[in-house]
DNA sequence: CTGAAAGCGCTTACAG
DNA sequence: CTGAAAGCGCTTACAG
């Protein structure tokens, strides 16, 4: 089944066919080329318009060797990926992060962190094959990655279990804050009866987000109106609905802690005849197609998930470079309004 | 801002090292790990020994540079990043084609396409940064990839715009049996007056899903009970089912050519008091989250499209390395029943 | 500011 | 089956 031979390669130009060109040196071309300040105007002009010329690229490979870097950043990617590729928020920070890739030097690959045997994913990110990594998602209880953060640089996504230590860098959103901003809107519109389905609560964000659904209710004065507990699915919102109202307390509003889930329930509070937003006001959290595409549209807290990919590829590209930068970054969030909590 | 140095390298071992602990030469190391089958049992158990012993991992770098390969792939990324990632079904491929990745010696990179400068994305896939290319998506009318296709393996996972030629490997899923095989389902449950929802008619696979359905009526002898344009999302499904219903031509059962348009159109069936199955049958296509998070879930064609990016990515490989395979390699699909089509 | 030279860590004909 | 040697295409002190 072999053929003779793989596409005779064409032409690819070298650094020293570009000097030739240009007349100087490879040293000097290769400086040029990575913006060295000890360079002429009219070198950097002359080497420049040879590459143009040409079409050089430079050989990653090549560079990479010499340079003692890789310019690659690993995505860590759970073995279970298709739970993990499923949640378009985990796209949405894929996505964020290699649009920010784009416009650096880096590049961006995705890793499949093998469960069974995890000191091989490690020994490759140890052993120089990149440069940093990002961490959106890991079984809670192991401290691999901690420990991974003491030899590599490694921007996390999510809150690592056991204490925030100062080797720890993380990109994340203020989940208690997204709550108090979801839930107030519903208190802002006048509901008084506010109920909320959350995340899984053996997550710290799962935990966050109800605290501030439950601490809003307080500074307002309110009652809680039930609570289930959803698993960020669609199902599982649905289920989580169809419980709340089985409950017979009667509820207002509803602020559940992702468009996912909301997307199911809405189907469950139609079932049972209560309308959005007349019977039922409902926010949720996460701008994309969960609560656009809804009928009526959800208000949502926006939490920027894209932004928070490109964050945390910009941190990785800083500290990659010896950047003395904070432990956390927040990334800000807003509040989009739409039917589902219109008066 | 800068710190003194990026954290010292710990101790990284070399061929050089891992071959003196085995008392070989670095050639010999270097062929047990690239499997050469002329070295002798033993000196396998002795180096492999060391660099168990070591934790050794090849430099990717040194290894690409000596060996003129790169071990990568890049799946390629259209710019407008956010709606190429909304969609479930691009998230799917991609996790398809990086879980395979994981079991090859290929690392898949994510590569974003300059669309302003598109030739300085394909002069670095041309000049050797890549072993081959992945294409997803593409504007179509651009038929640059096709010409890249000449120089670097490339596999496309759409079909390029104009006549398929030889130098084109595609992996496809044959779109107008998945039609057939959901339409023909709801001819099977009794229905007679079949609508349909379709994919963006300005692509191959809305038409040949379109036709799908349309041809499945005519040999069941059933006329056509409405047909609208939807654009693939939610809100497109929504706004198509509100023209079906408008158009009042009644209709017991609607084909919709993708789960994401589905979702959206039964929050507006529900509000026509239309329930599903009883007054409307509703099979789509698609298995994921949009197919399994409403209310009832729905039946679907399932096209498996995990299986398509594996398949992407191996038949990648296989061009790599020289094989002569197939044009086209078509992935199976199967129908999942679910209660929005049972009886 | 520029160039000659060494070296990054591997692979691979070439001999044996 | 194994080793010595050359070389992959860059970067980077080191001199000047």
């Amino acid at each position: 089944m072999k053929e003779s031979a793989p596409a005779a390669q064409p032409w690819i130009p070298t650094l020293e066919e570009v000097a030739a060109l240009a007349g100087v040196s490879s040293s000097t071309a290769s400086r040029v080329i990575n913006g060295s300040p000890r360079v002429t105007e009219q070198t950097i002009a002359r080497v420049n318009a040879a590459i143009a010329k040409v079409g050089y690229v430079p050989n990653r490979a090549a560079r990479n060797l010499a340079s003692r870097r890789t310019q690659t950043v690993a995505m860590m990617i759970p073995e279970r990926t298709a739970e993990f590729f499923a949640d378009p928020y985990f796209a949405e920070v894929i996505q964020g992060a290699a649009m920010y890739a784009s416009s650096t030097e880096y590049s961006l690959t995705l890793l499949i962190e093998s469960e069974k045997d995890p000191e091989k994913t490690h020994q490759f990110l140890r052993r120089g094959n990149v440069d940093g990594a990002l961490i959106l998602s890991h079984h809670s209880g192991s401290s691999t990655y901690r420990e991974l953060a003491r030899t590599l640089p490694v921007v996390f996504g999510v809150r690592p279990p056991g204490e925030m230590g100062d080797e720890i860098h993380i990109v994340d959103v203020d989940n208690h804050a997204a709550a108090v901003l979801g839930t107030q809107h519903l208190v802002d519109r006048g509901r008084t009866r506010i109920a909320t389905i959350t995340g899984p609560l053996d997550t710290f964000a799962g935990r966050e987000r109800m605290r501030g659904w439950s601490e809003t209710l307080v500074a307002a004065g309110l009652d809680p109106a039930g609570s289930e507990e959803g698993d960020y699915t669609p199902a599982g919102g649905a289920a989580a609905a169809r419980r709340l109202i089985a409950a017979d307390a009667p509820f207002d509003a509803v602020f559940i802690a992702s468009a996912q889930m909301a997307s199911g329930a809405m189907g469950v509070l139609k079932e049972n005849g209560l309308r959005v937003p007349a019977d039922v006001a409902v926010a949720t959290v996460d701008n994309n197609v969960f609560s656009t595409g809804t009928t009526p549209p959800l208000t949502t807290v926006d939490l920027h998930t894209a932004a928070k990919g490109a964050a945390m590829m910009a941190t990785i590209v800083r500290l990659i470079k010896g950047e003395h930068i904070g432990i956390q970054t927040l990334v800000p969030m807003d509040l989009v309004e739409r039917e589902s909590t219109a008066i």
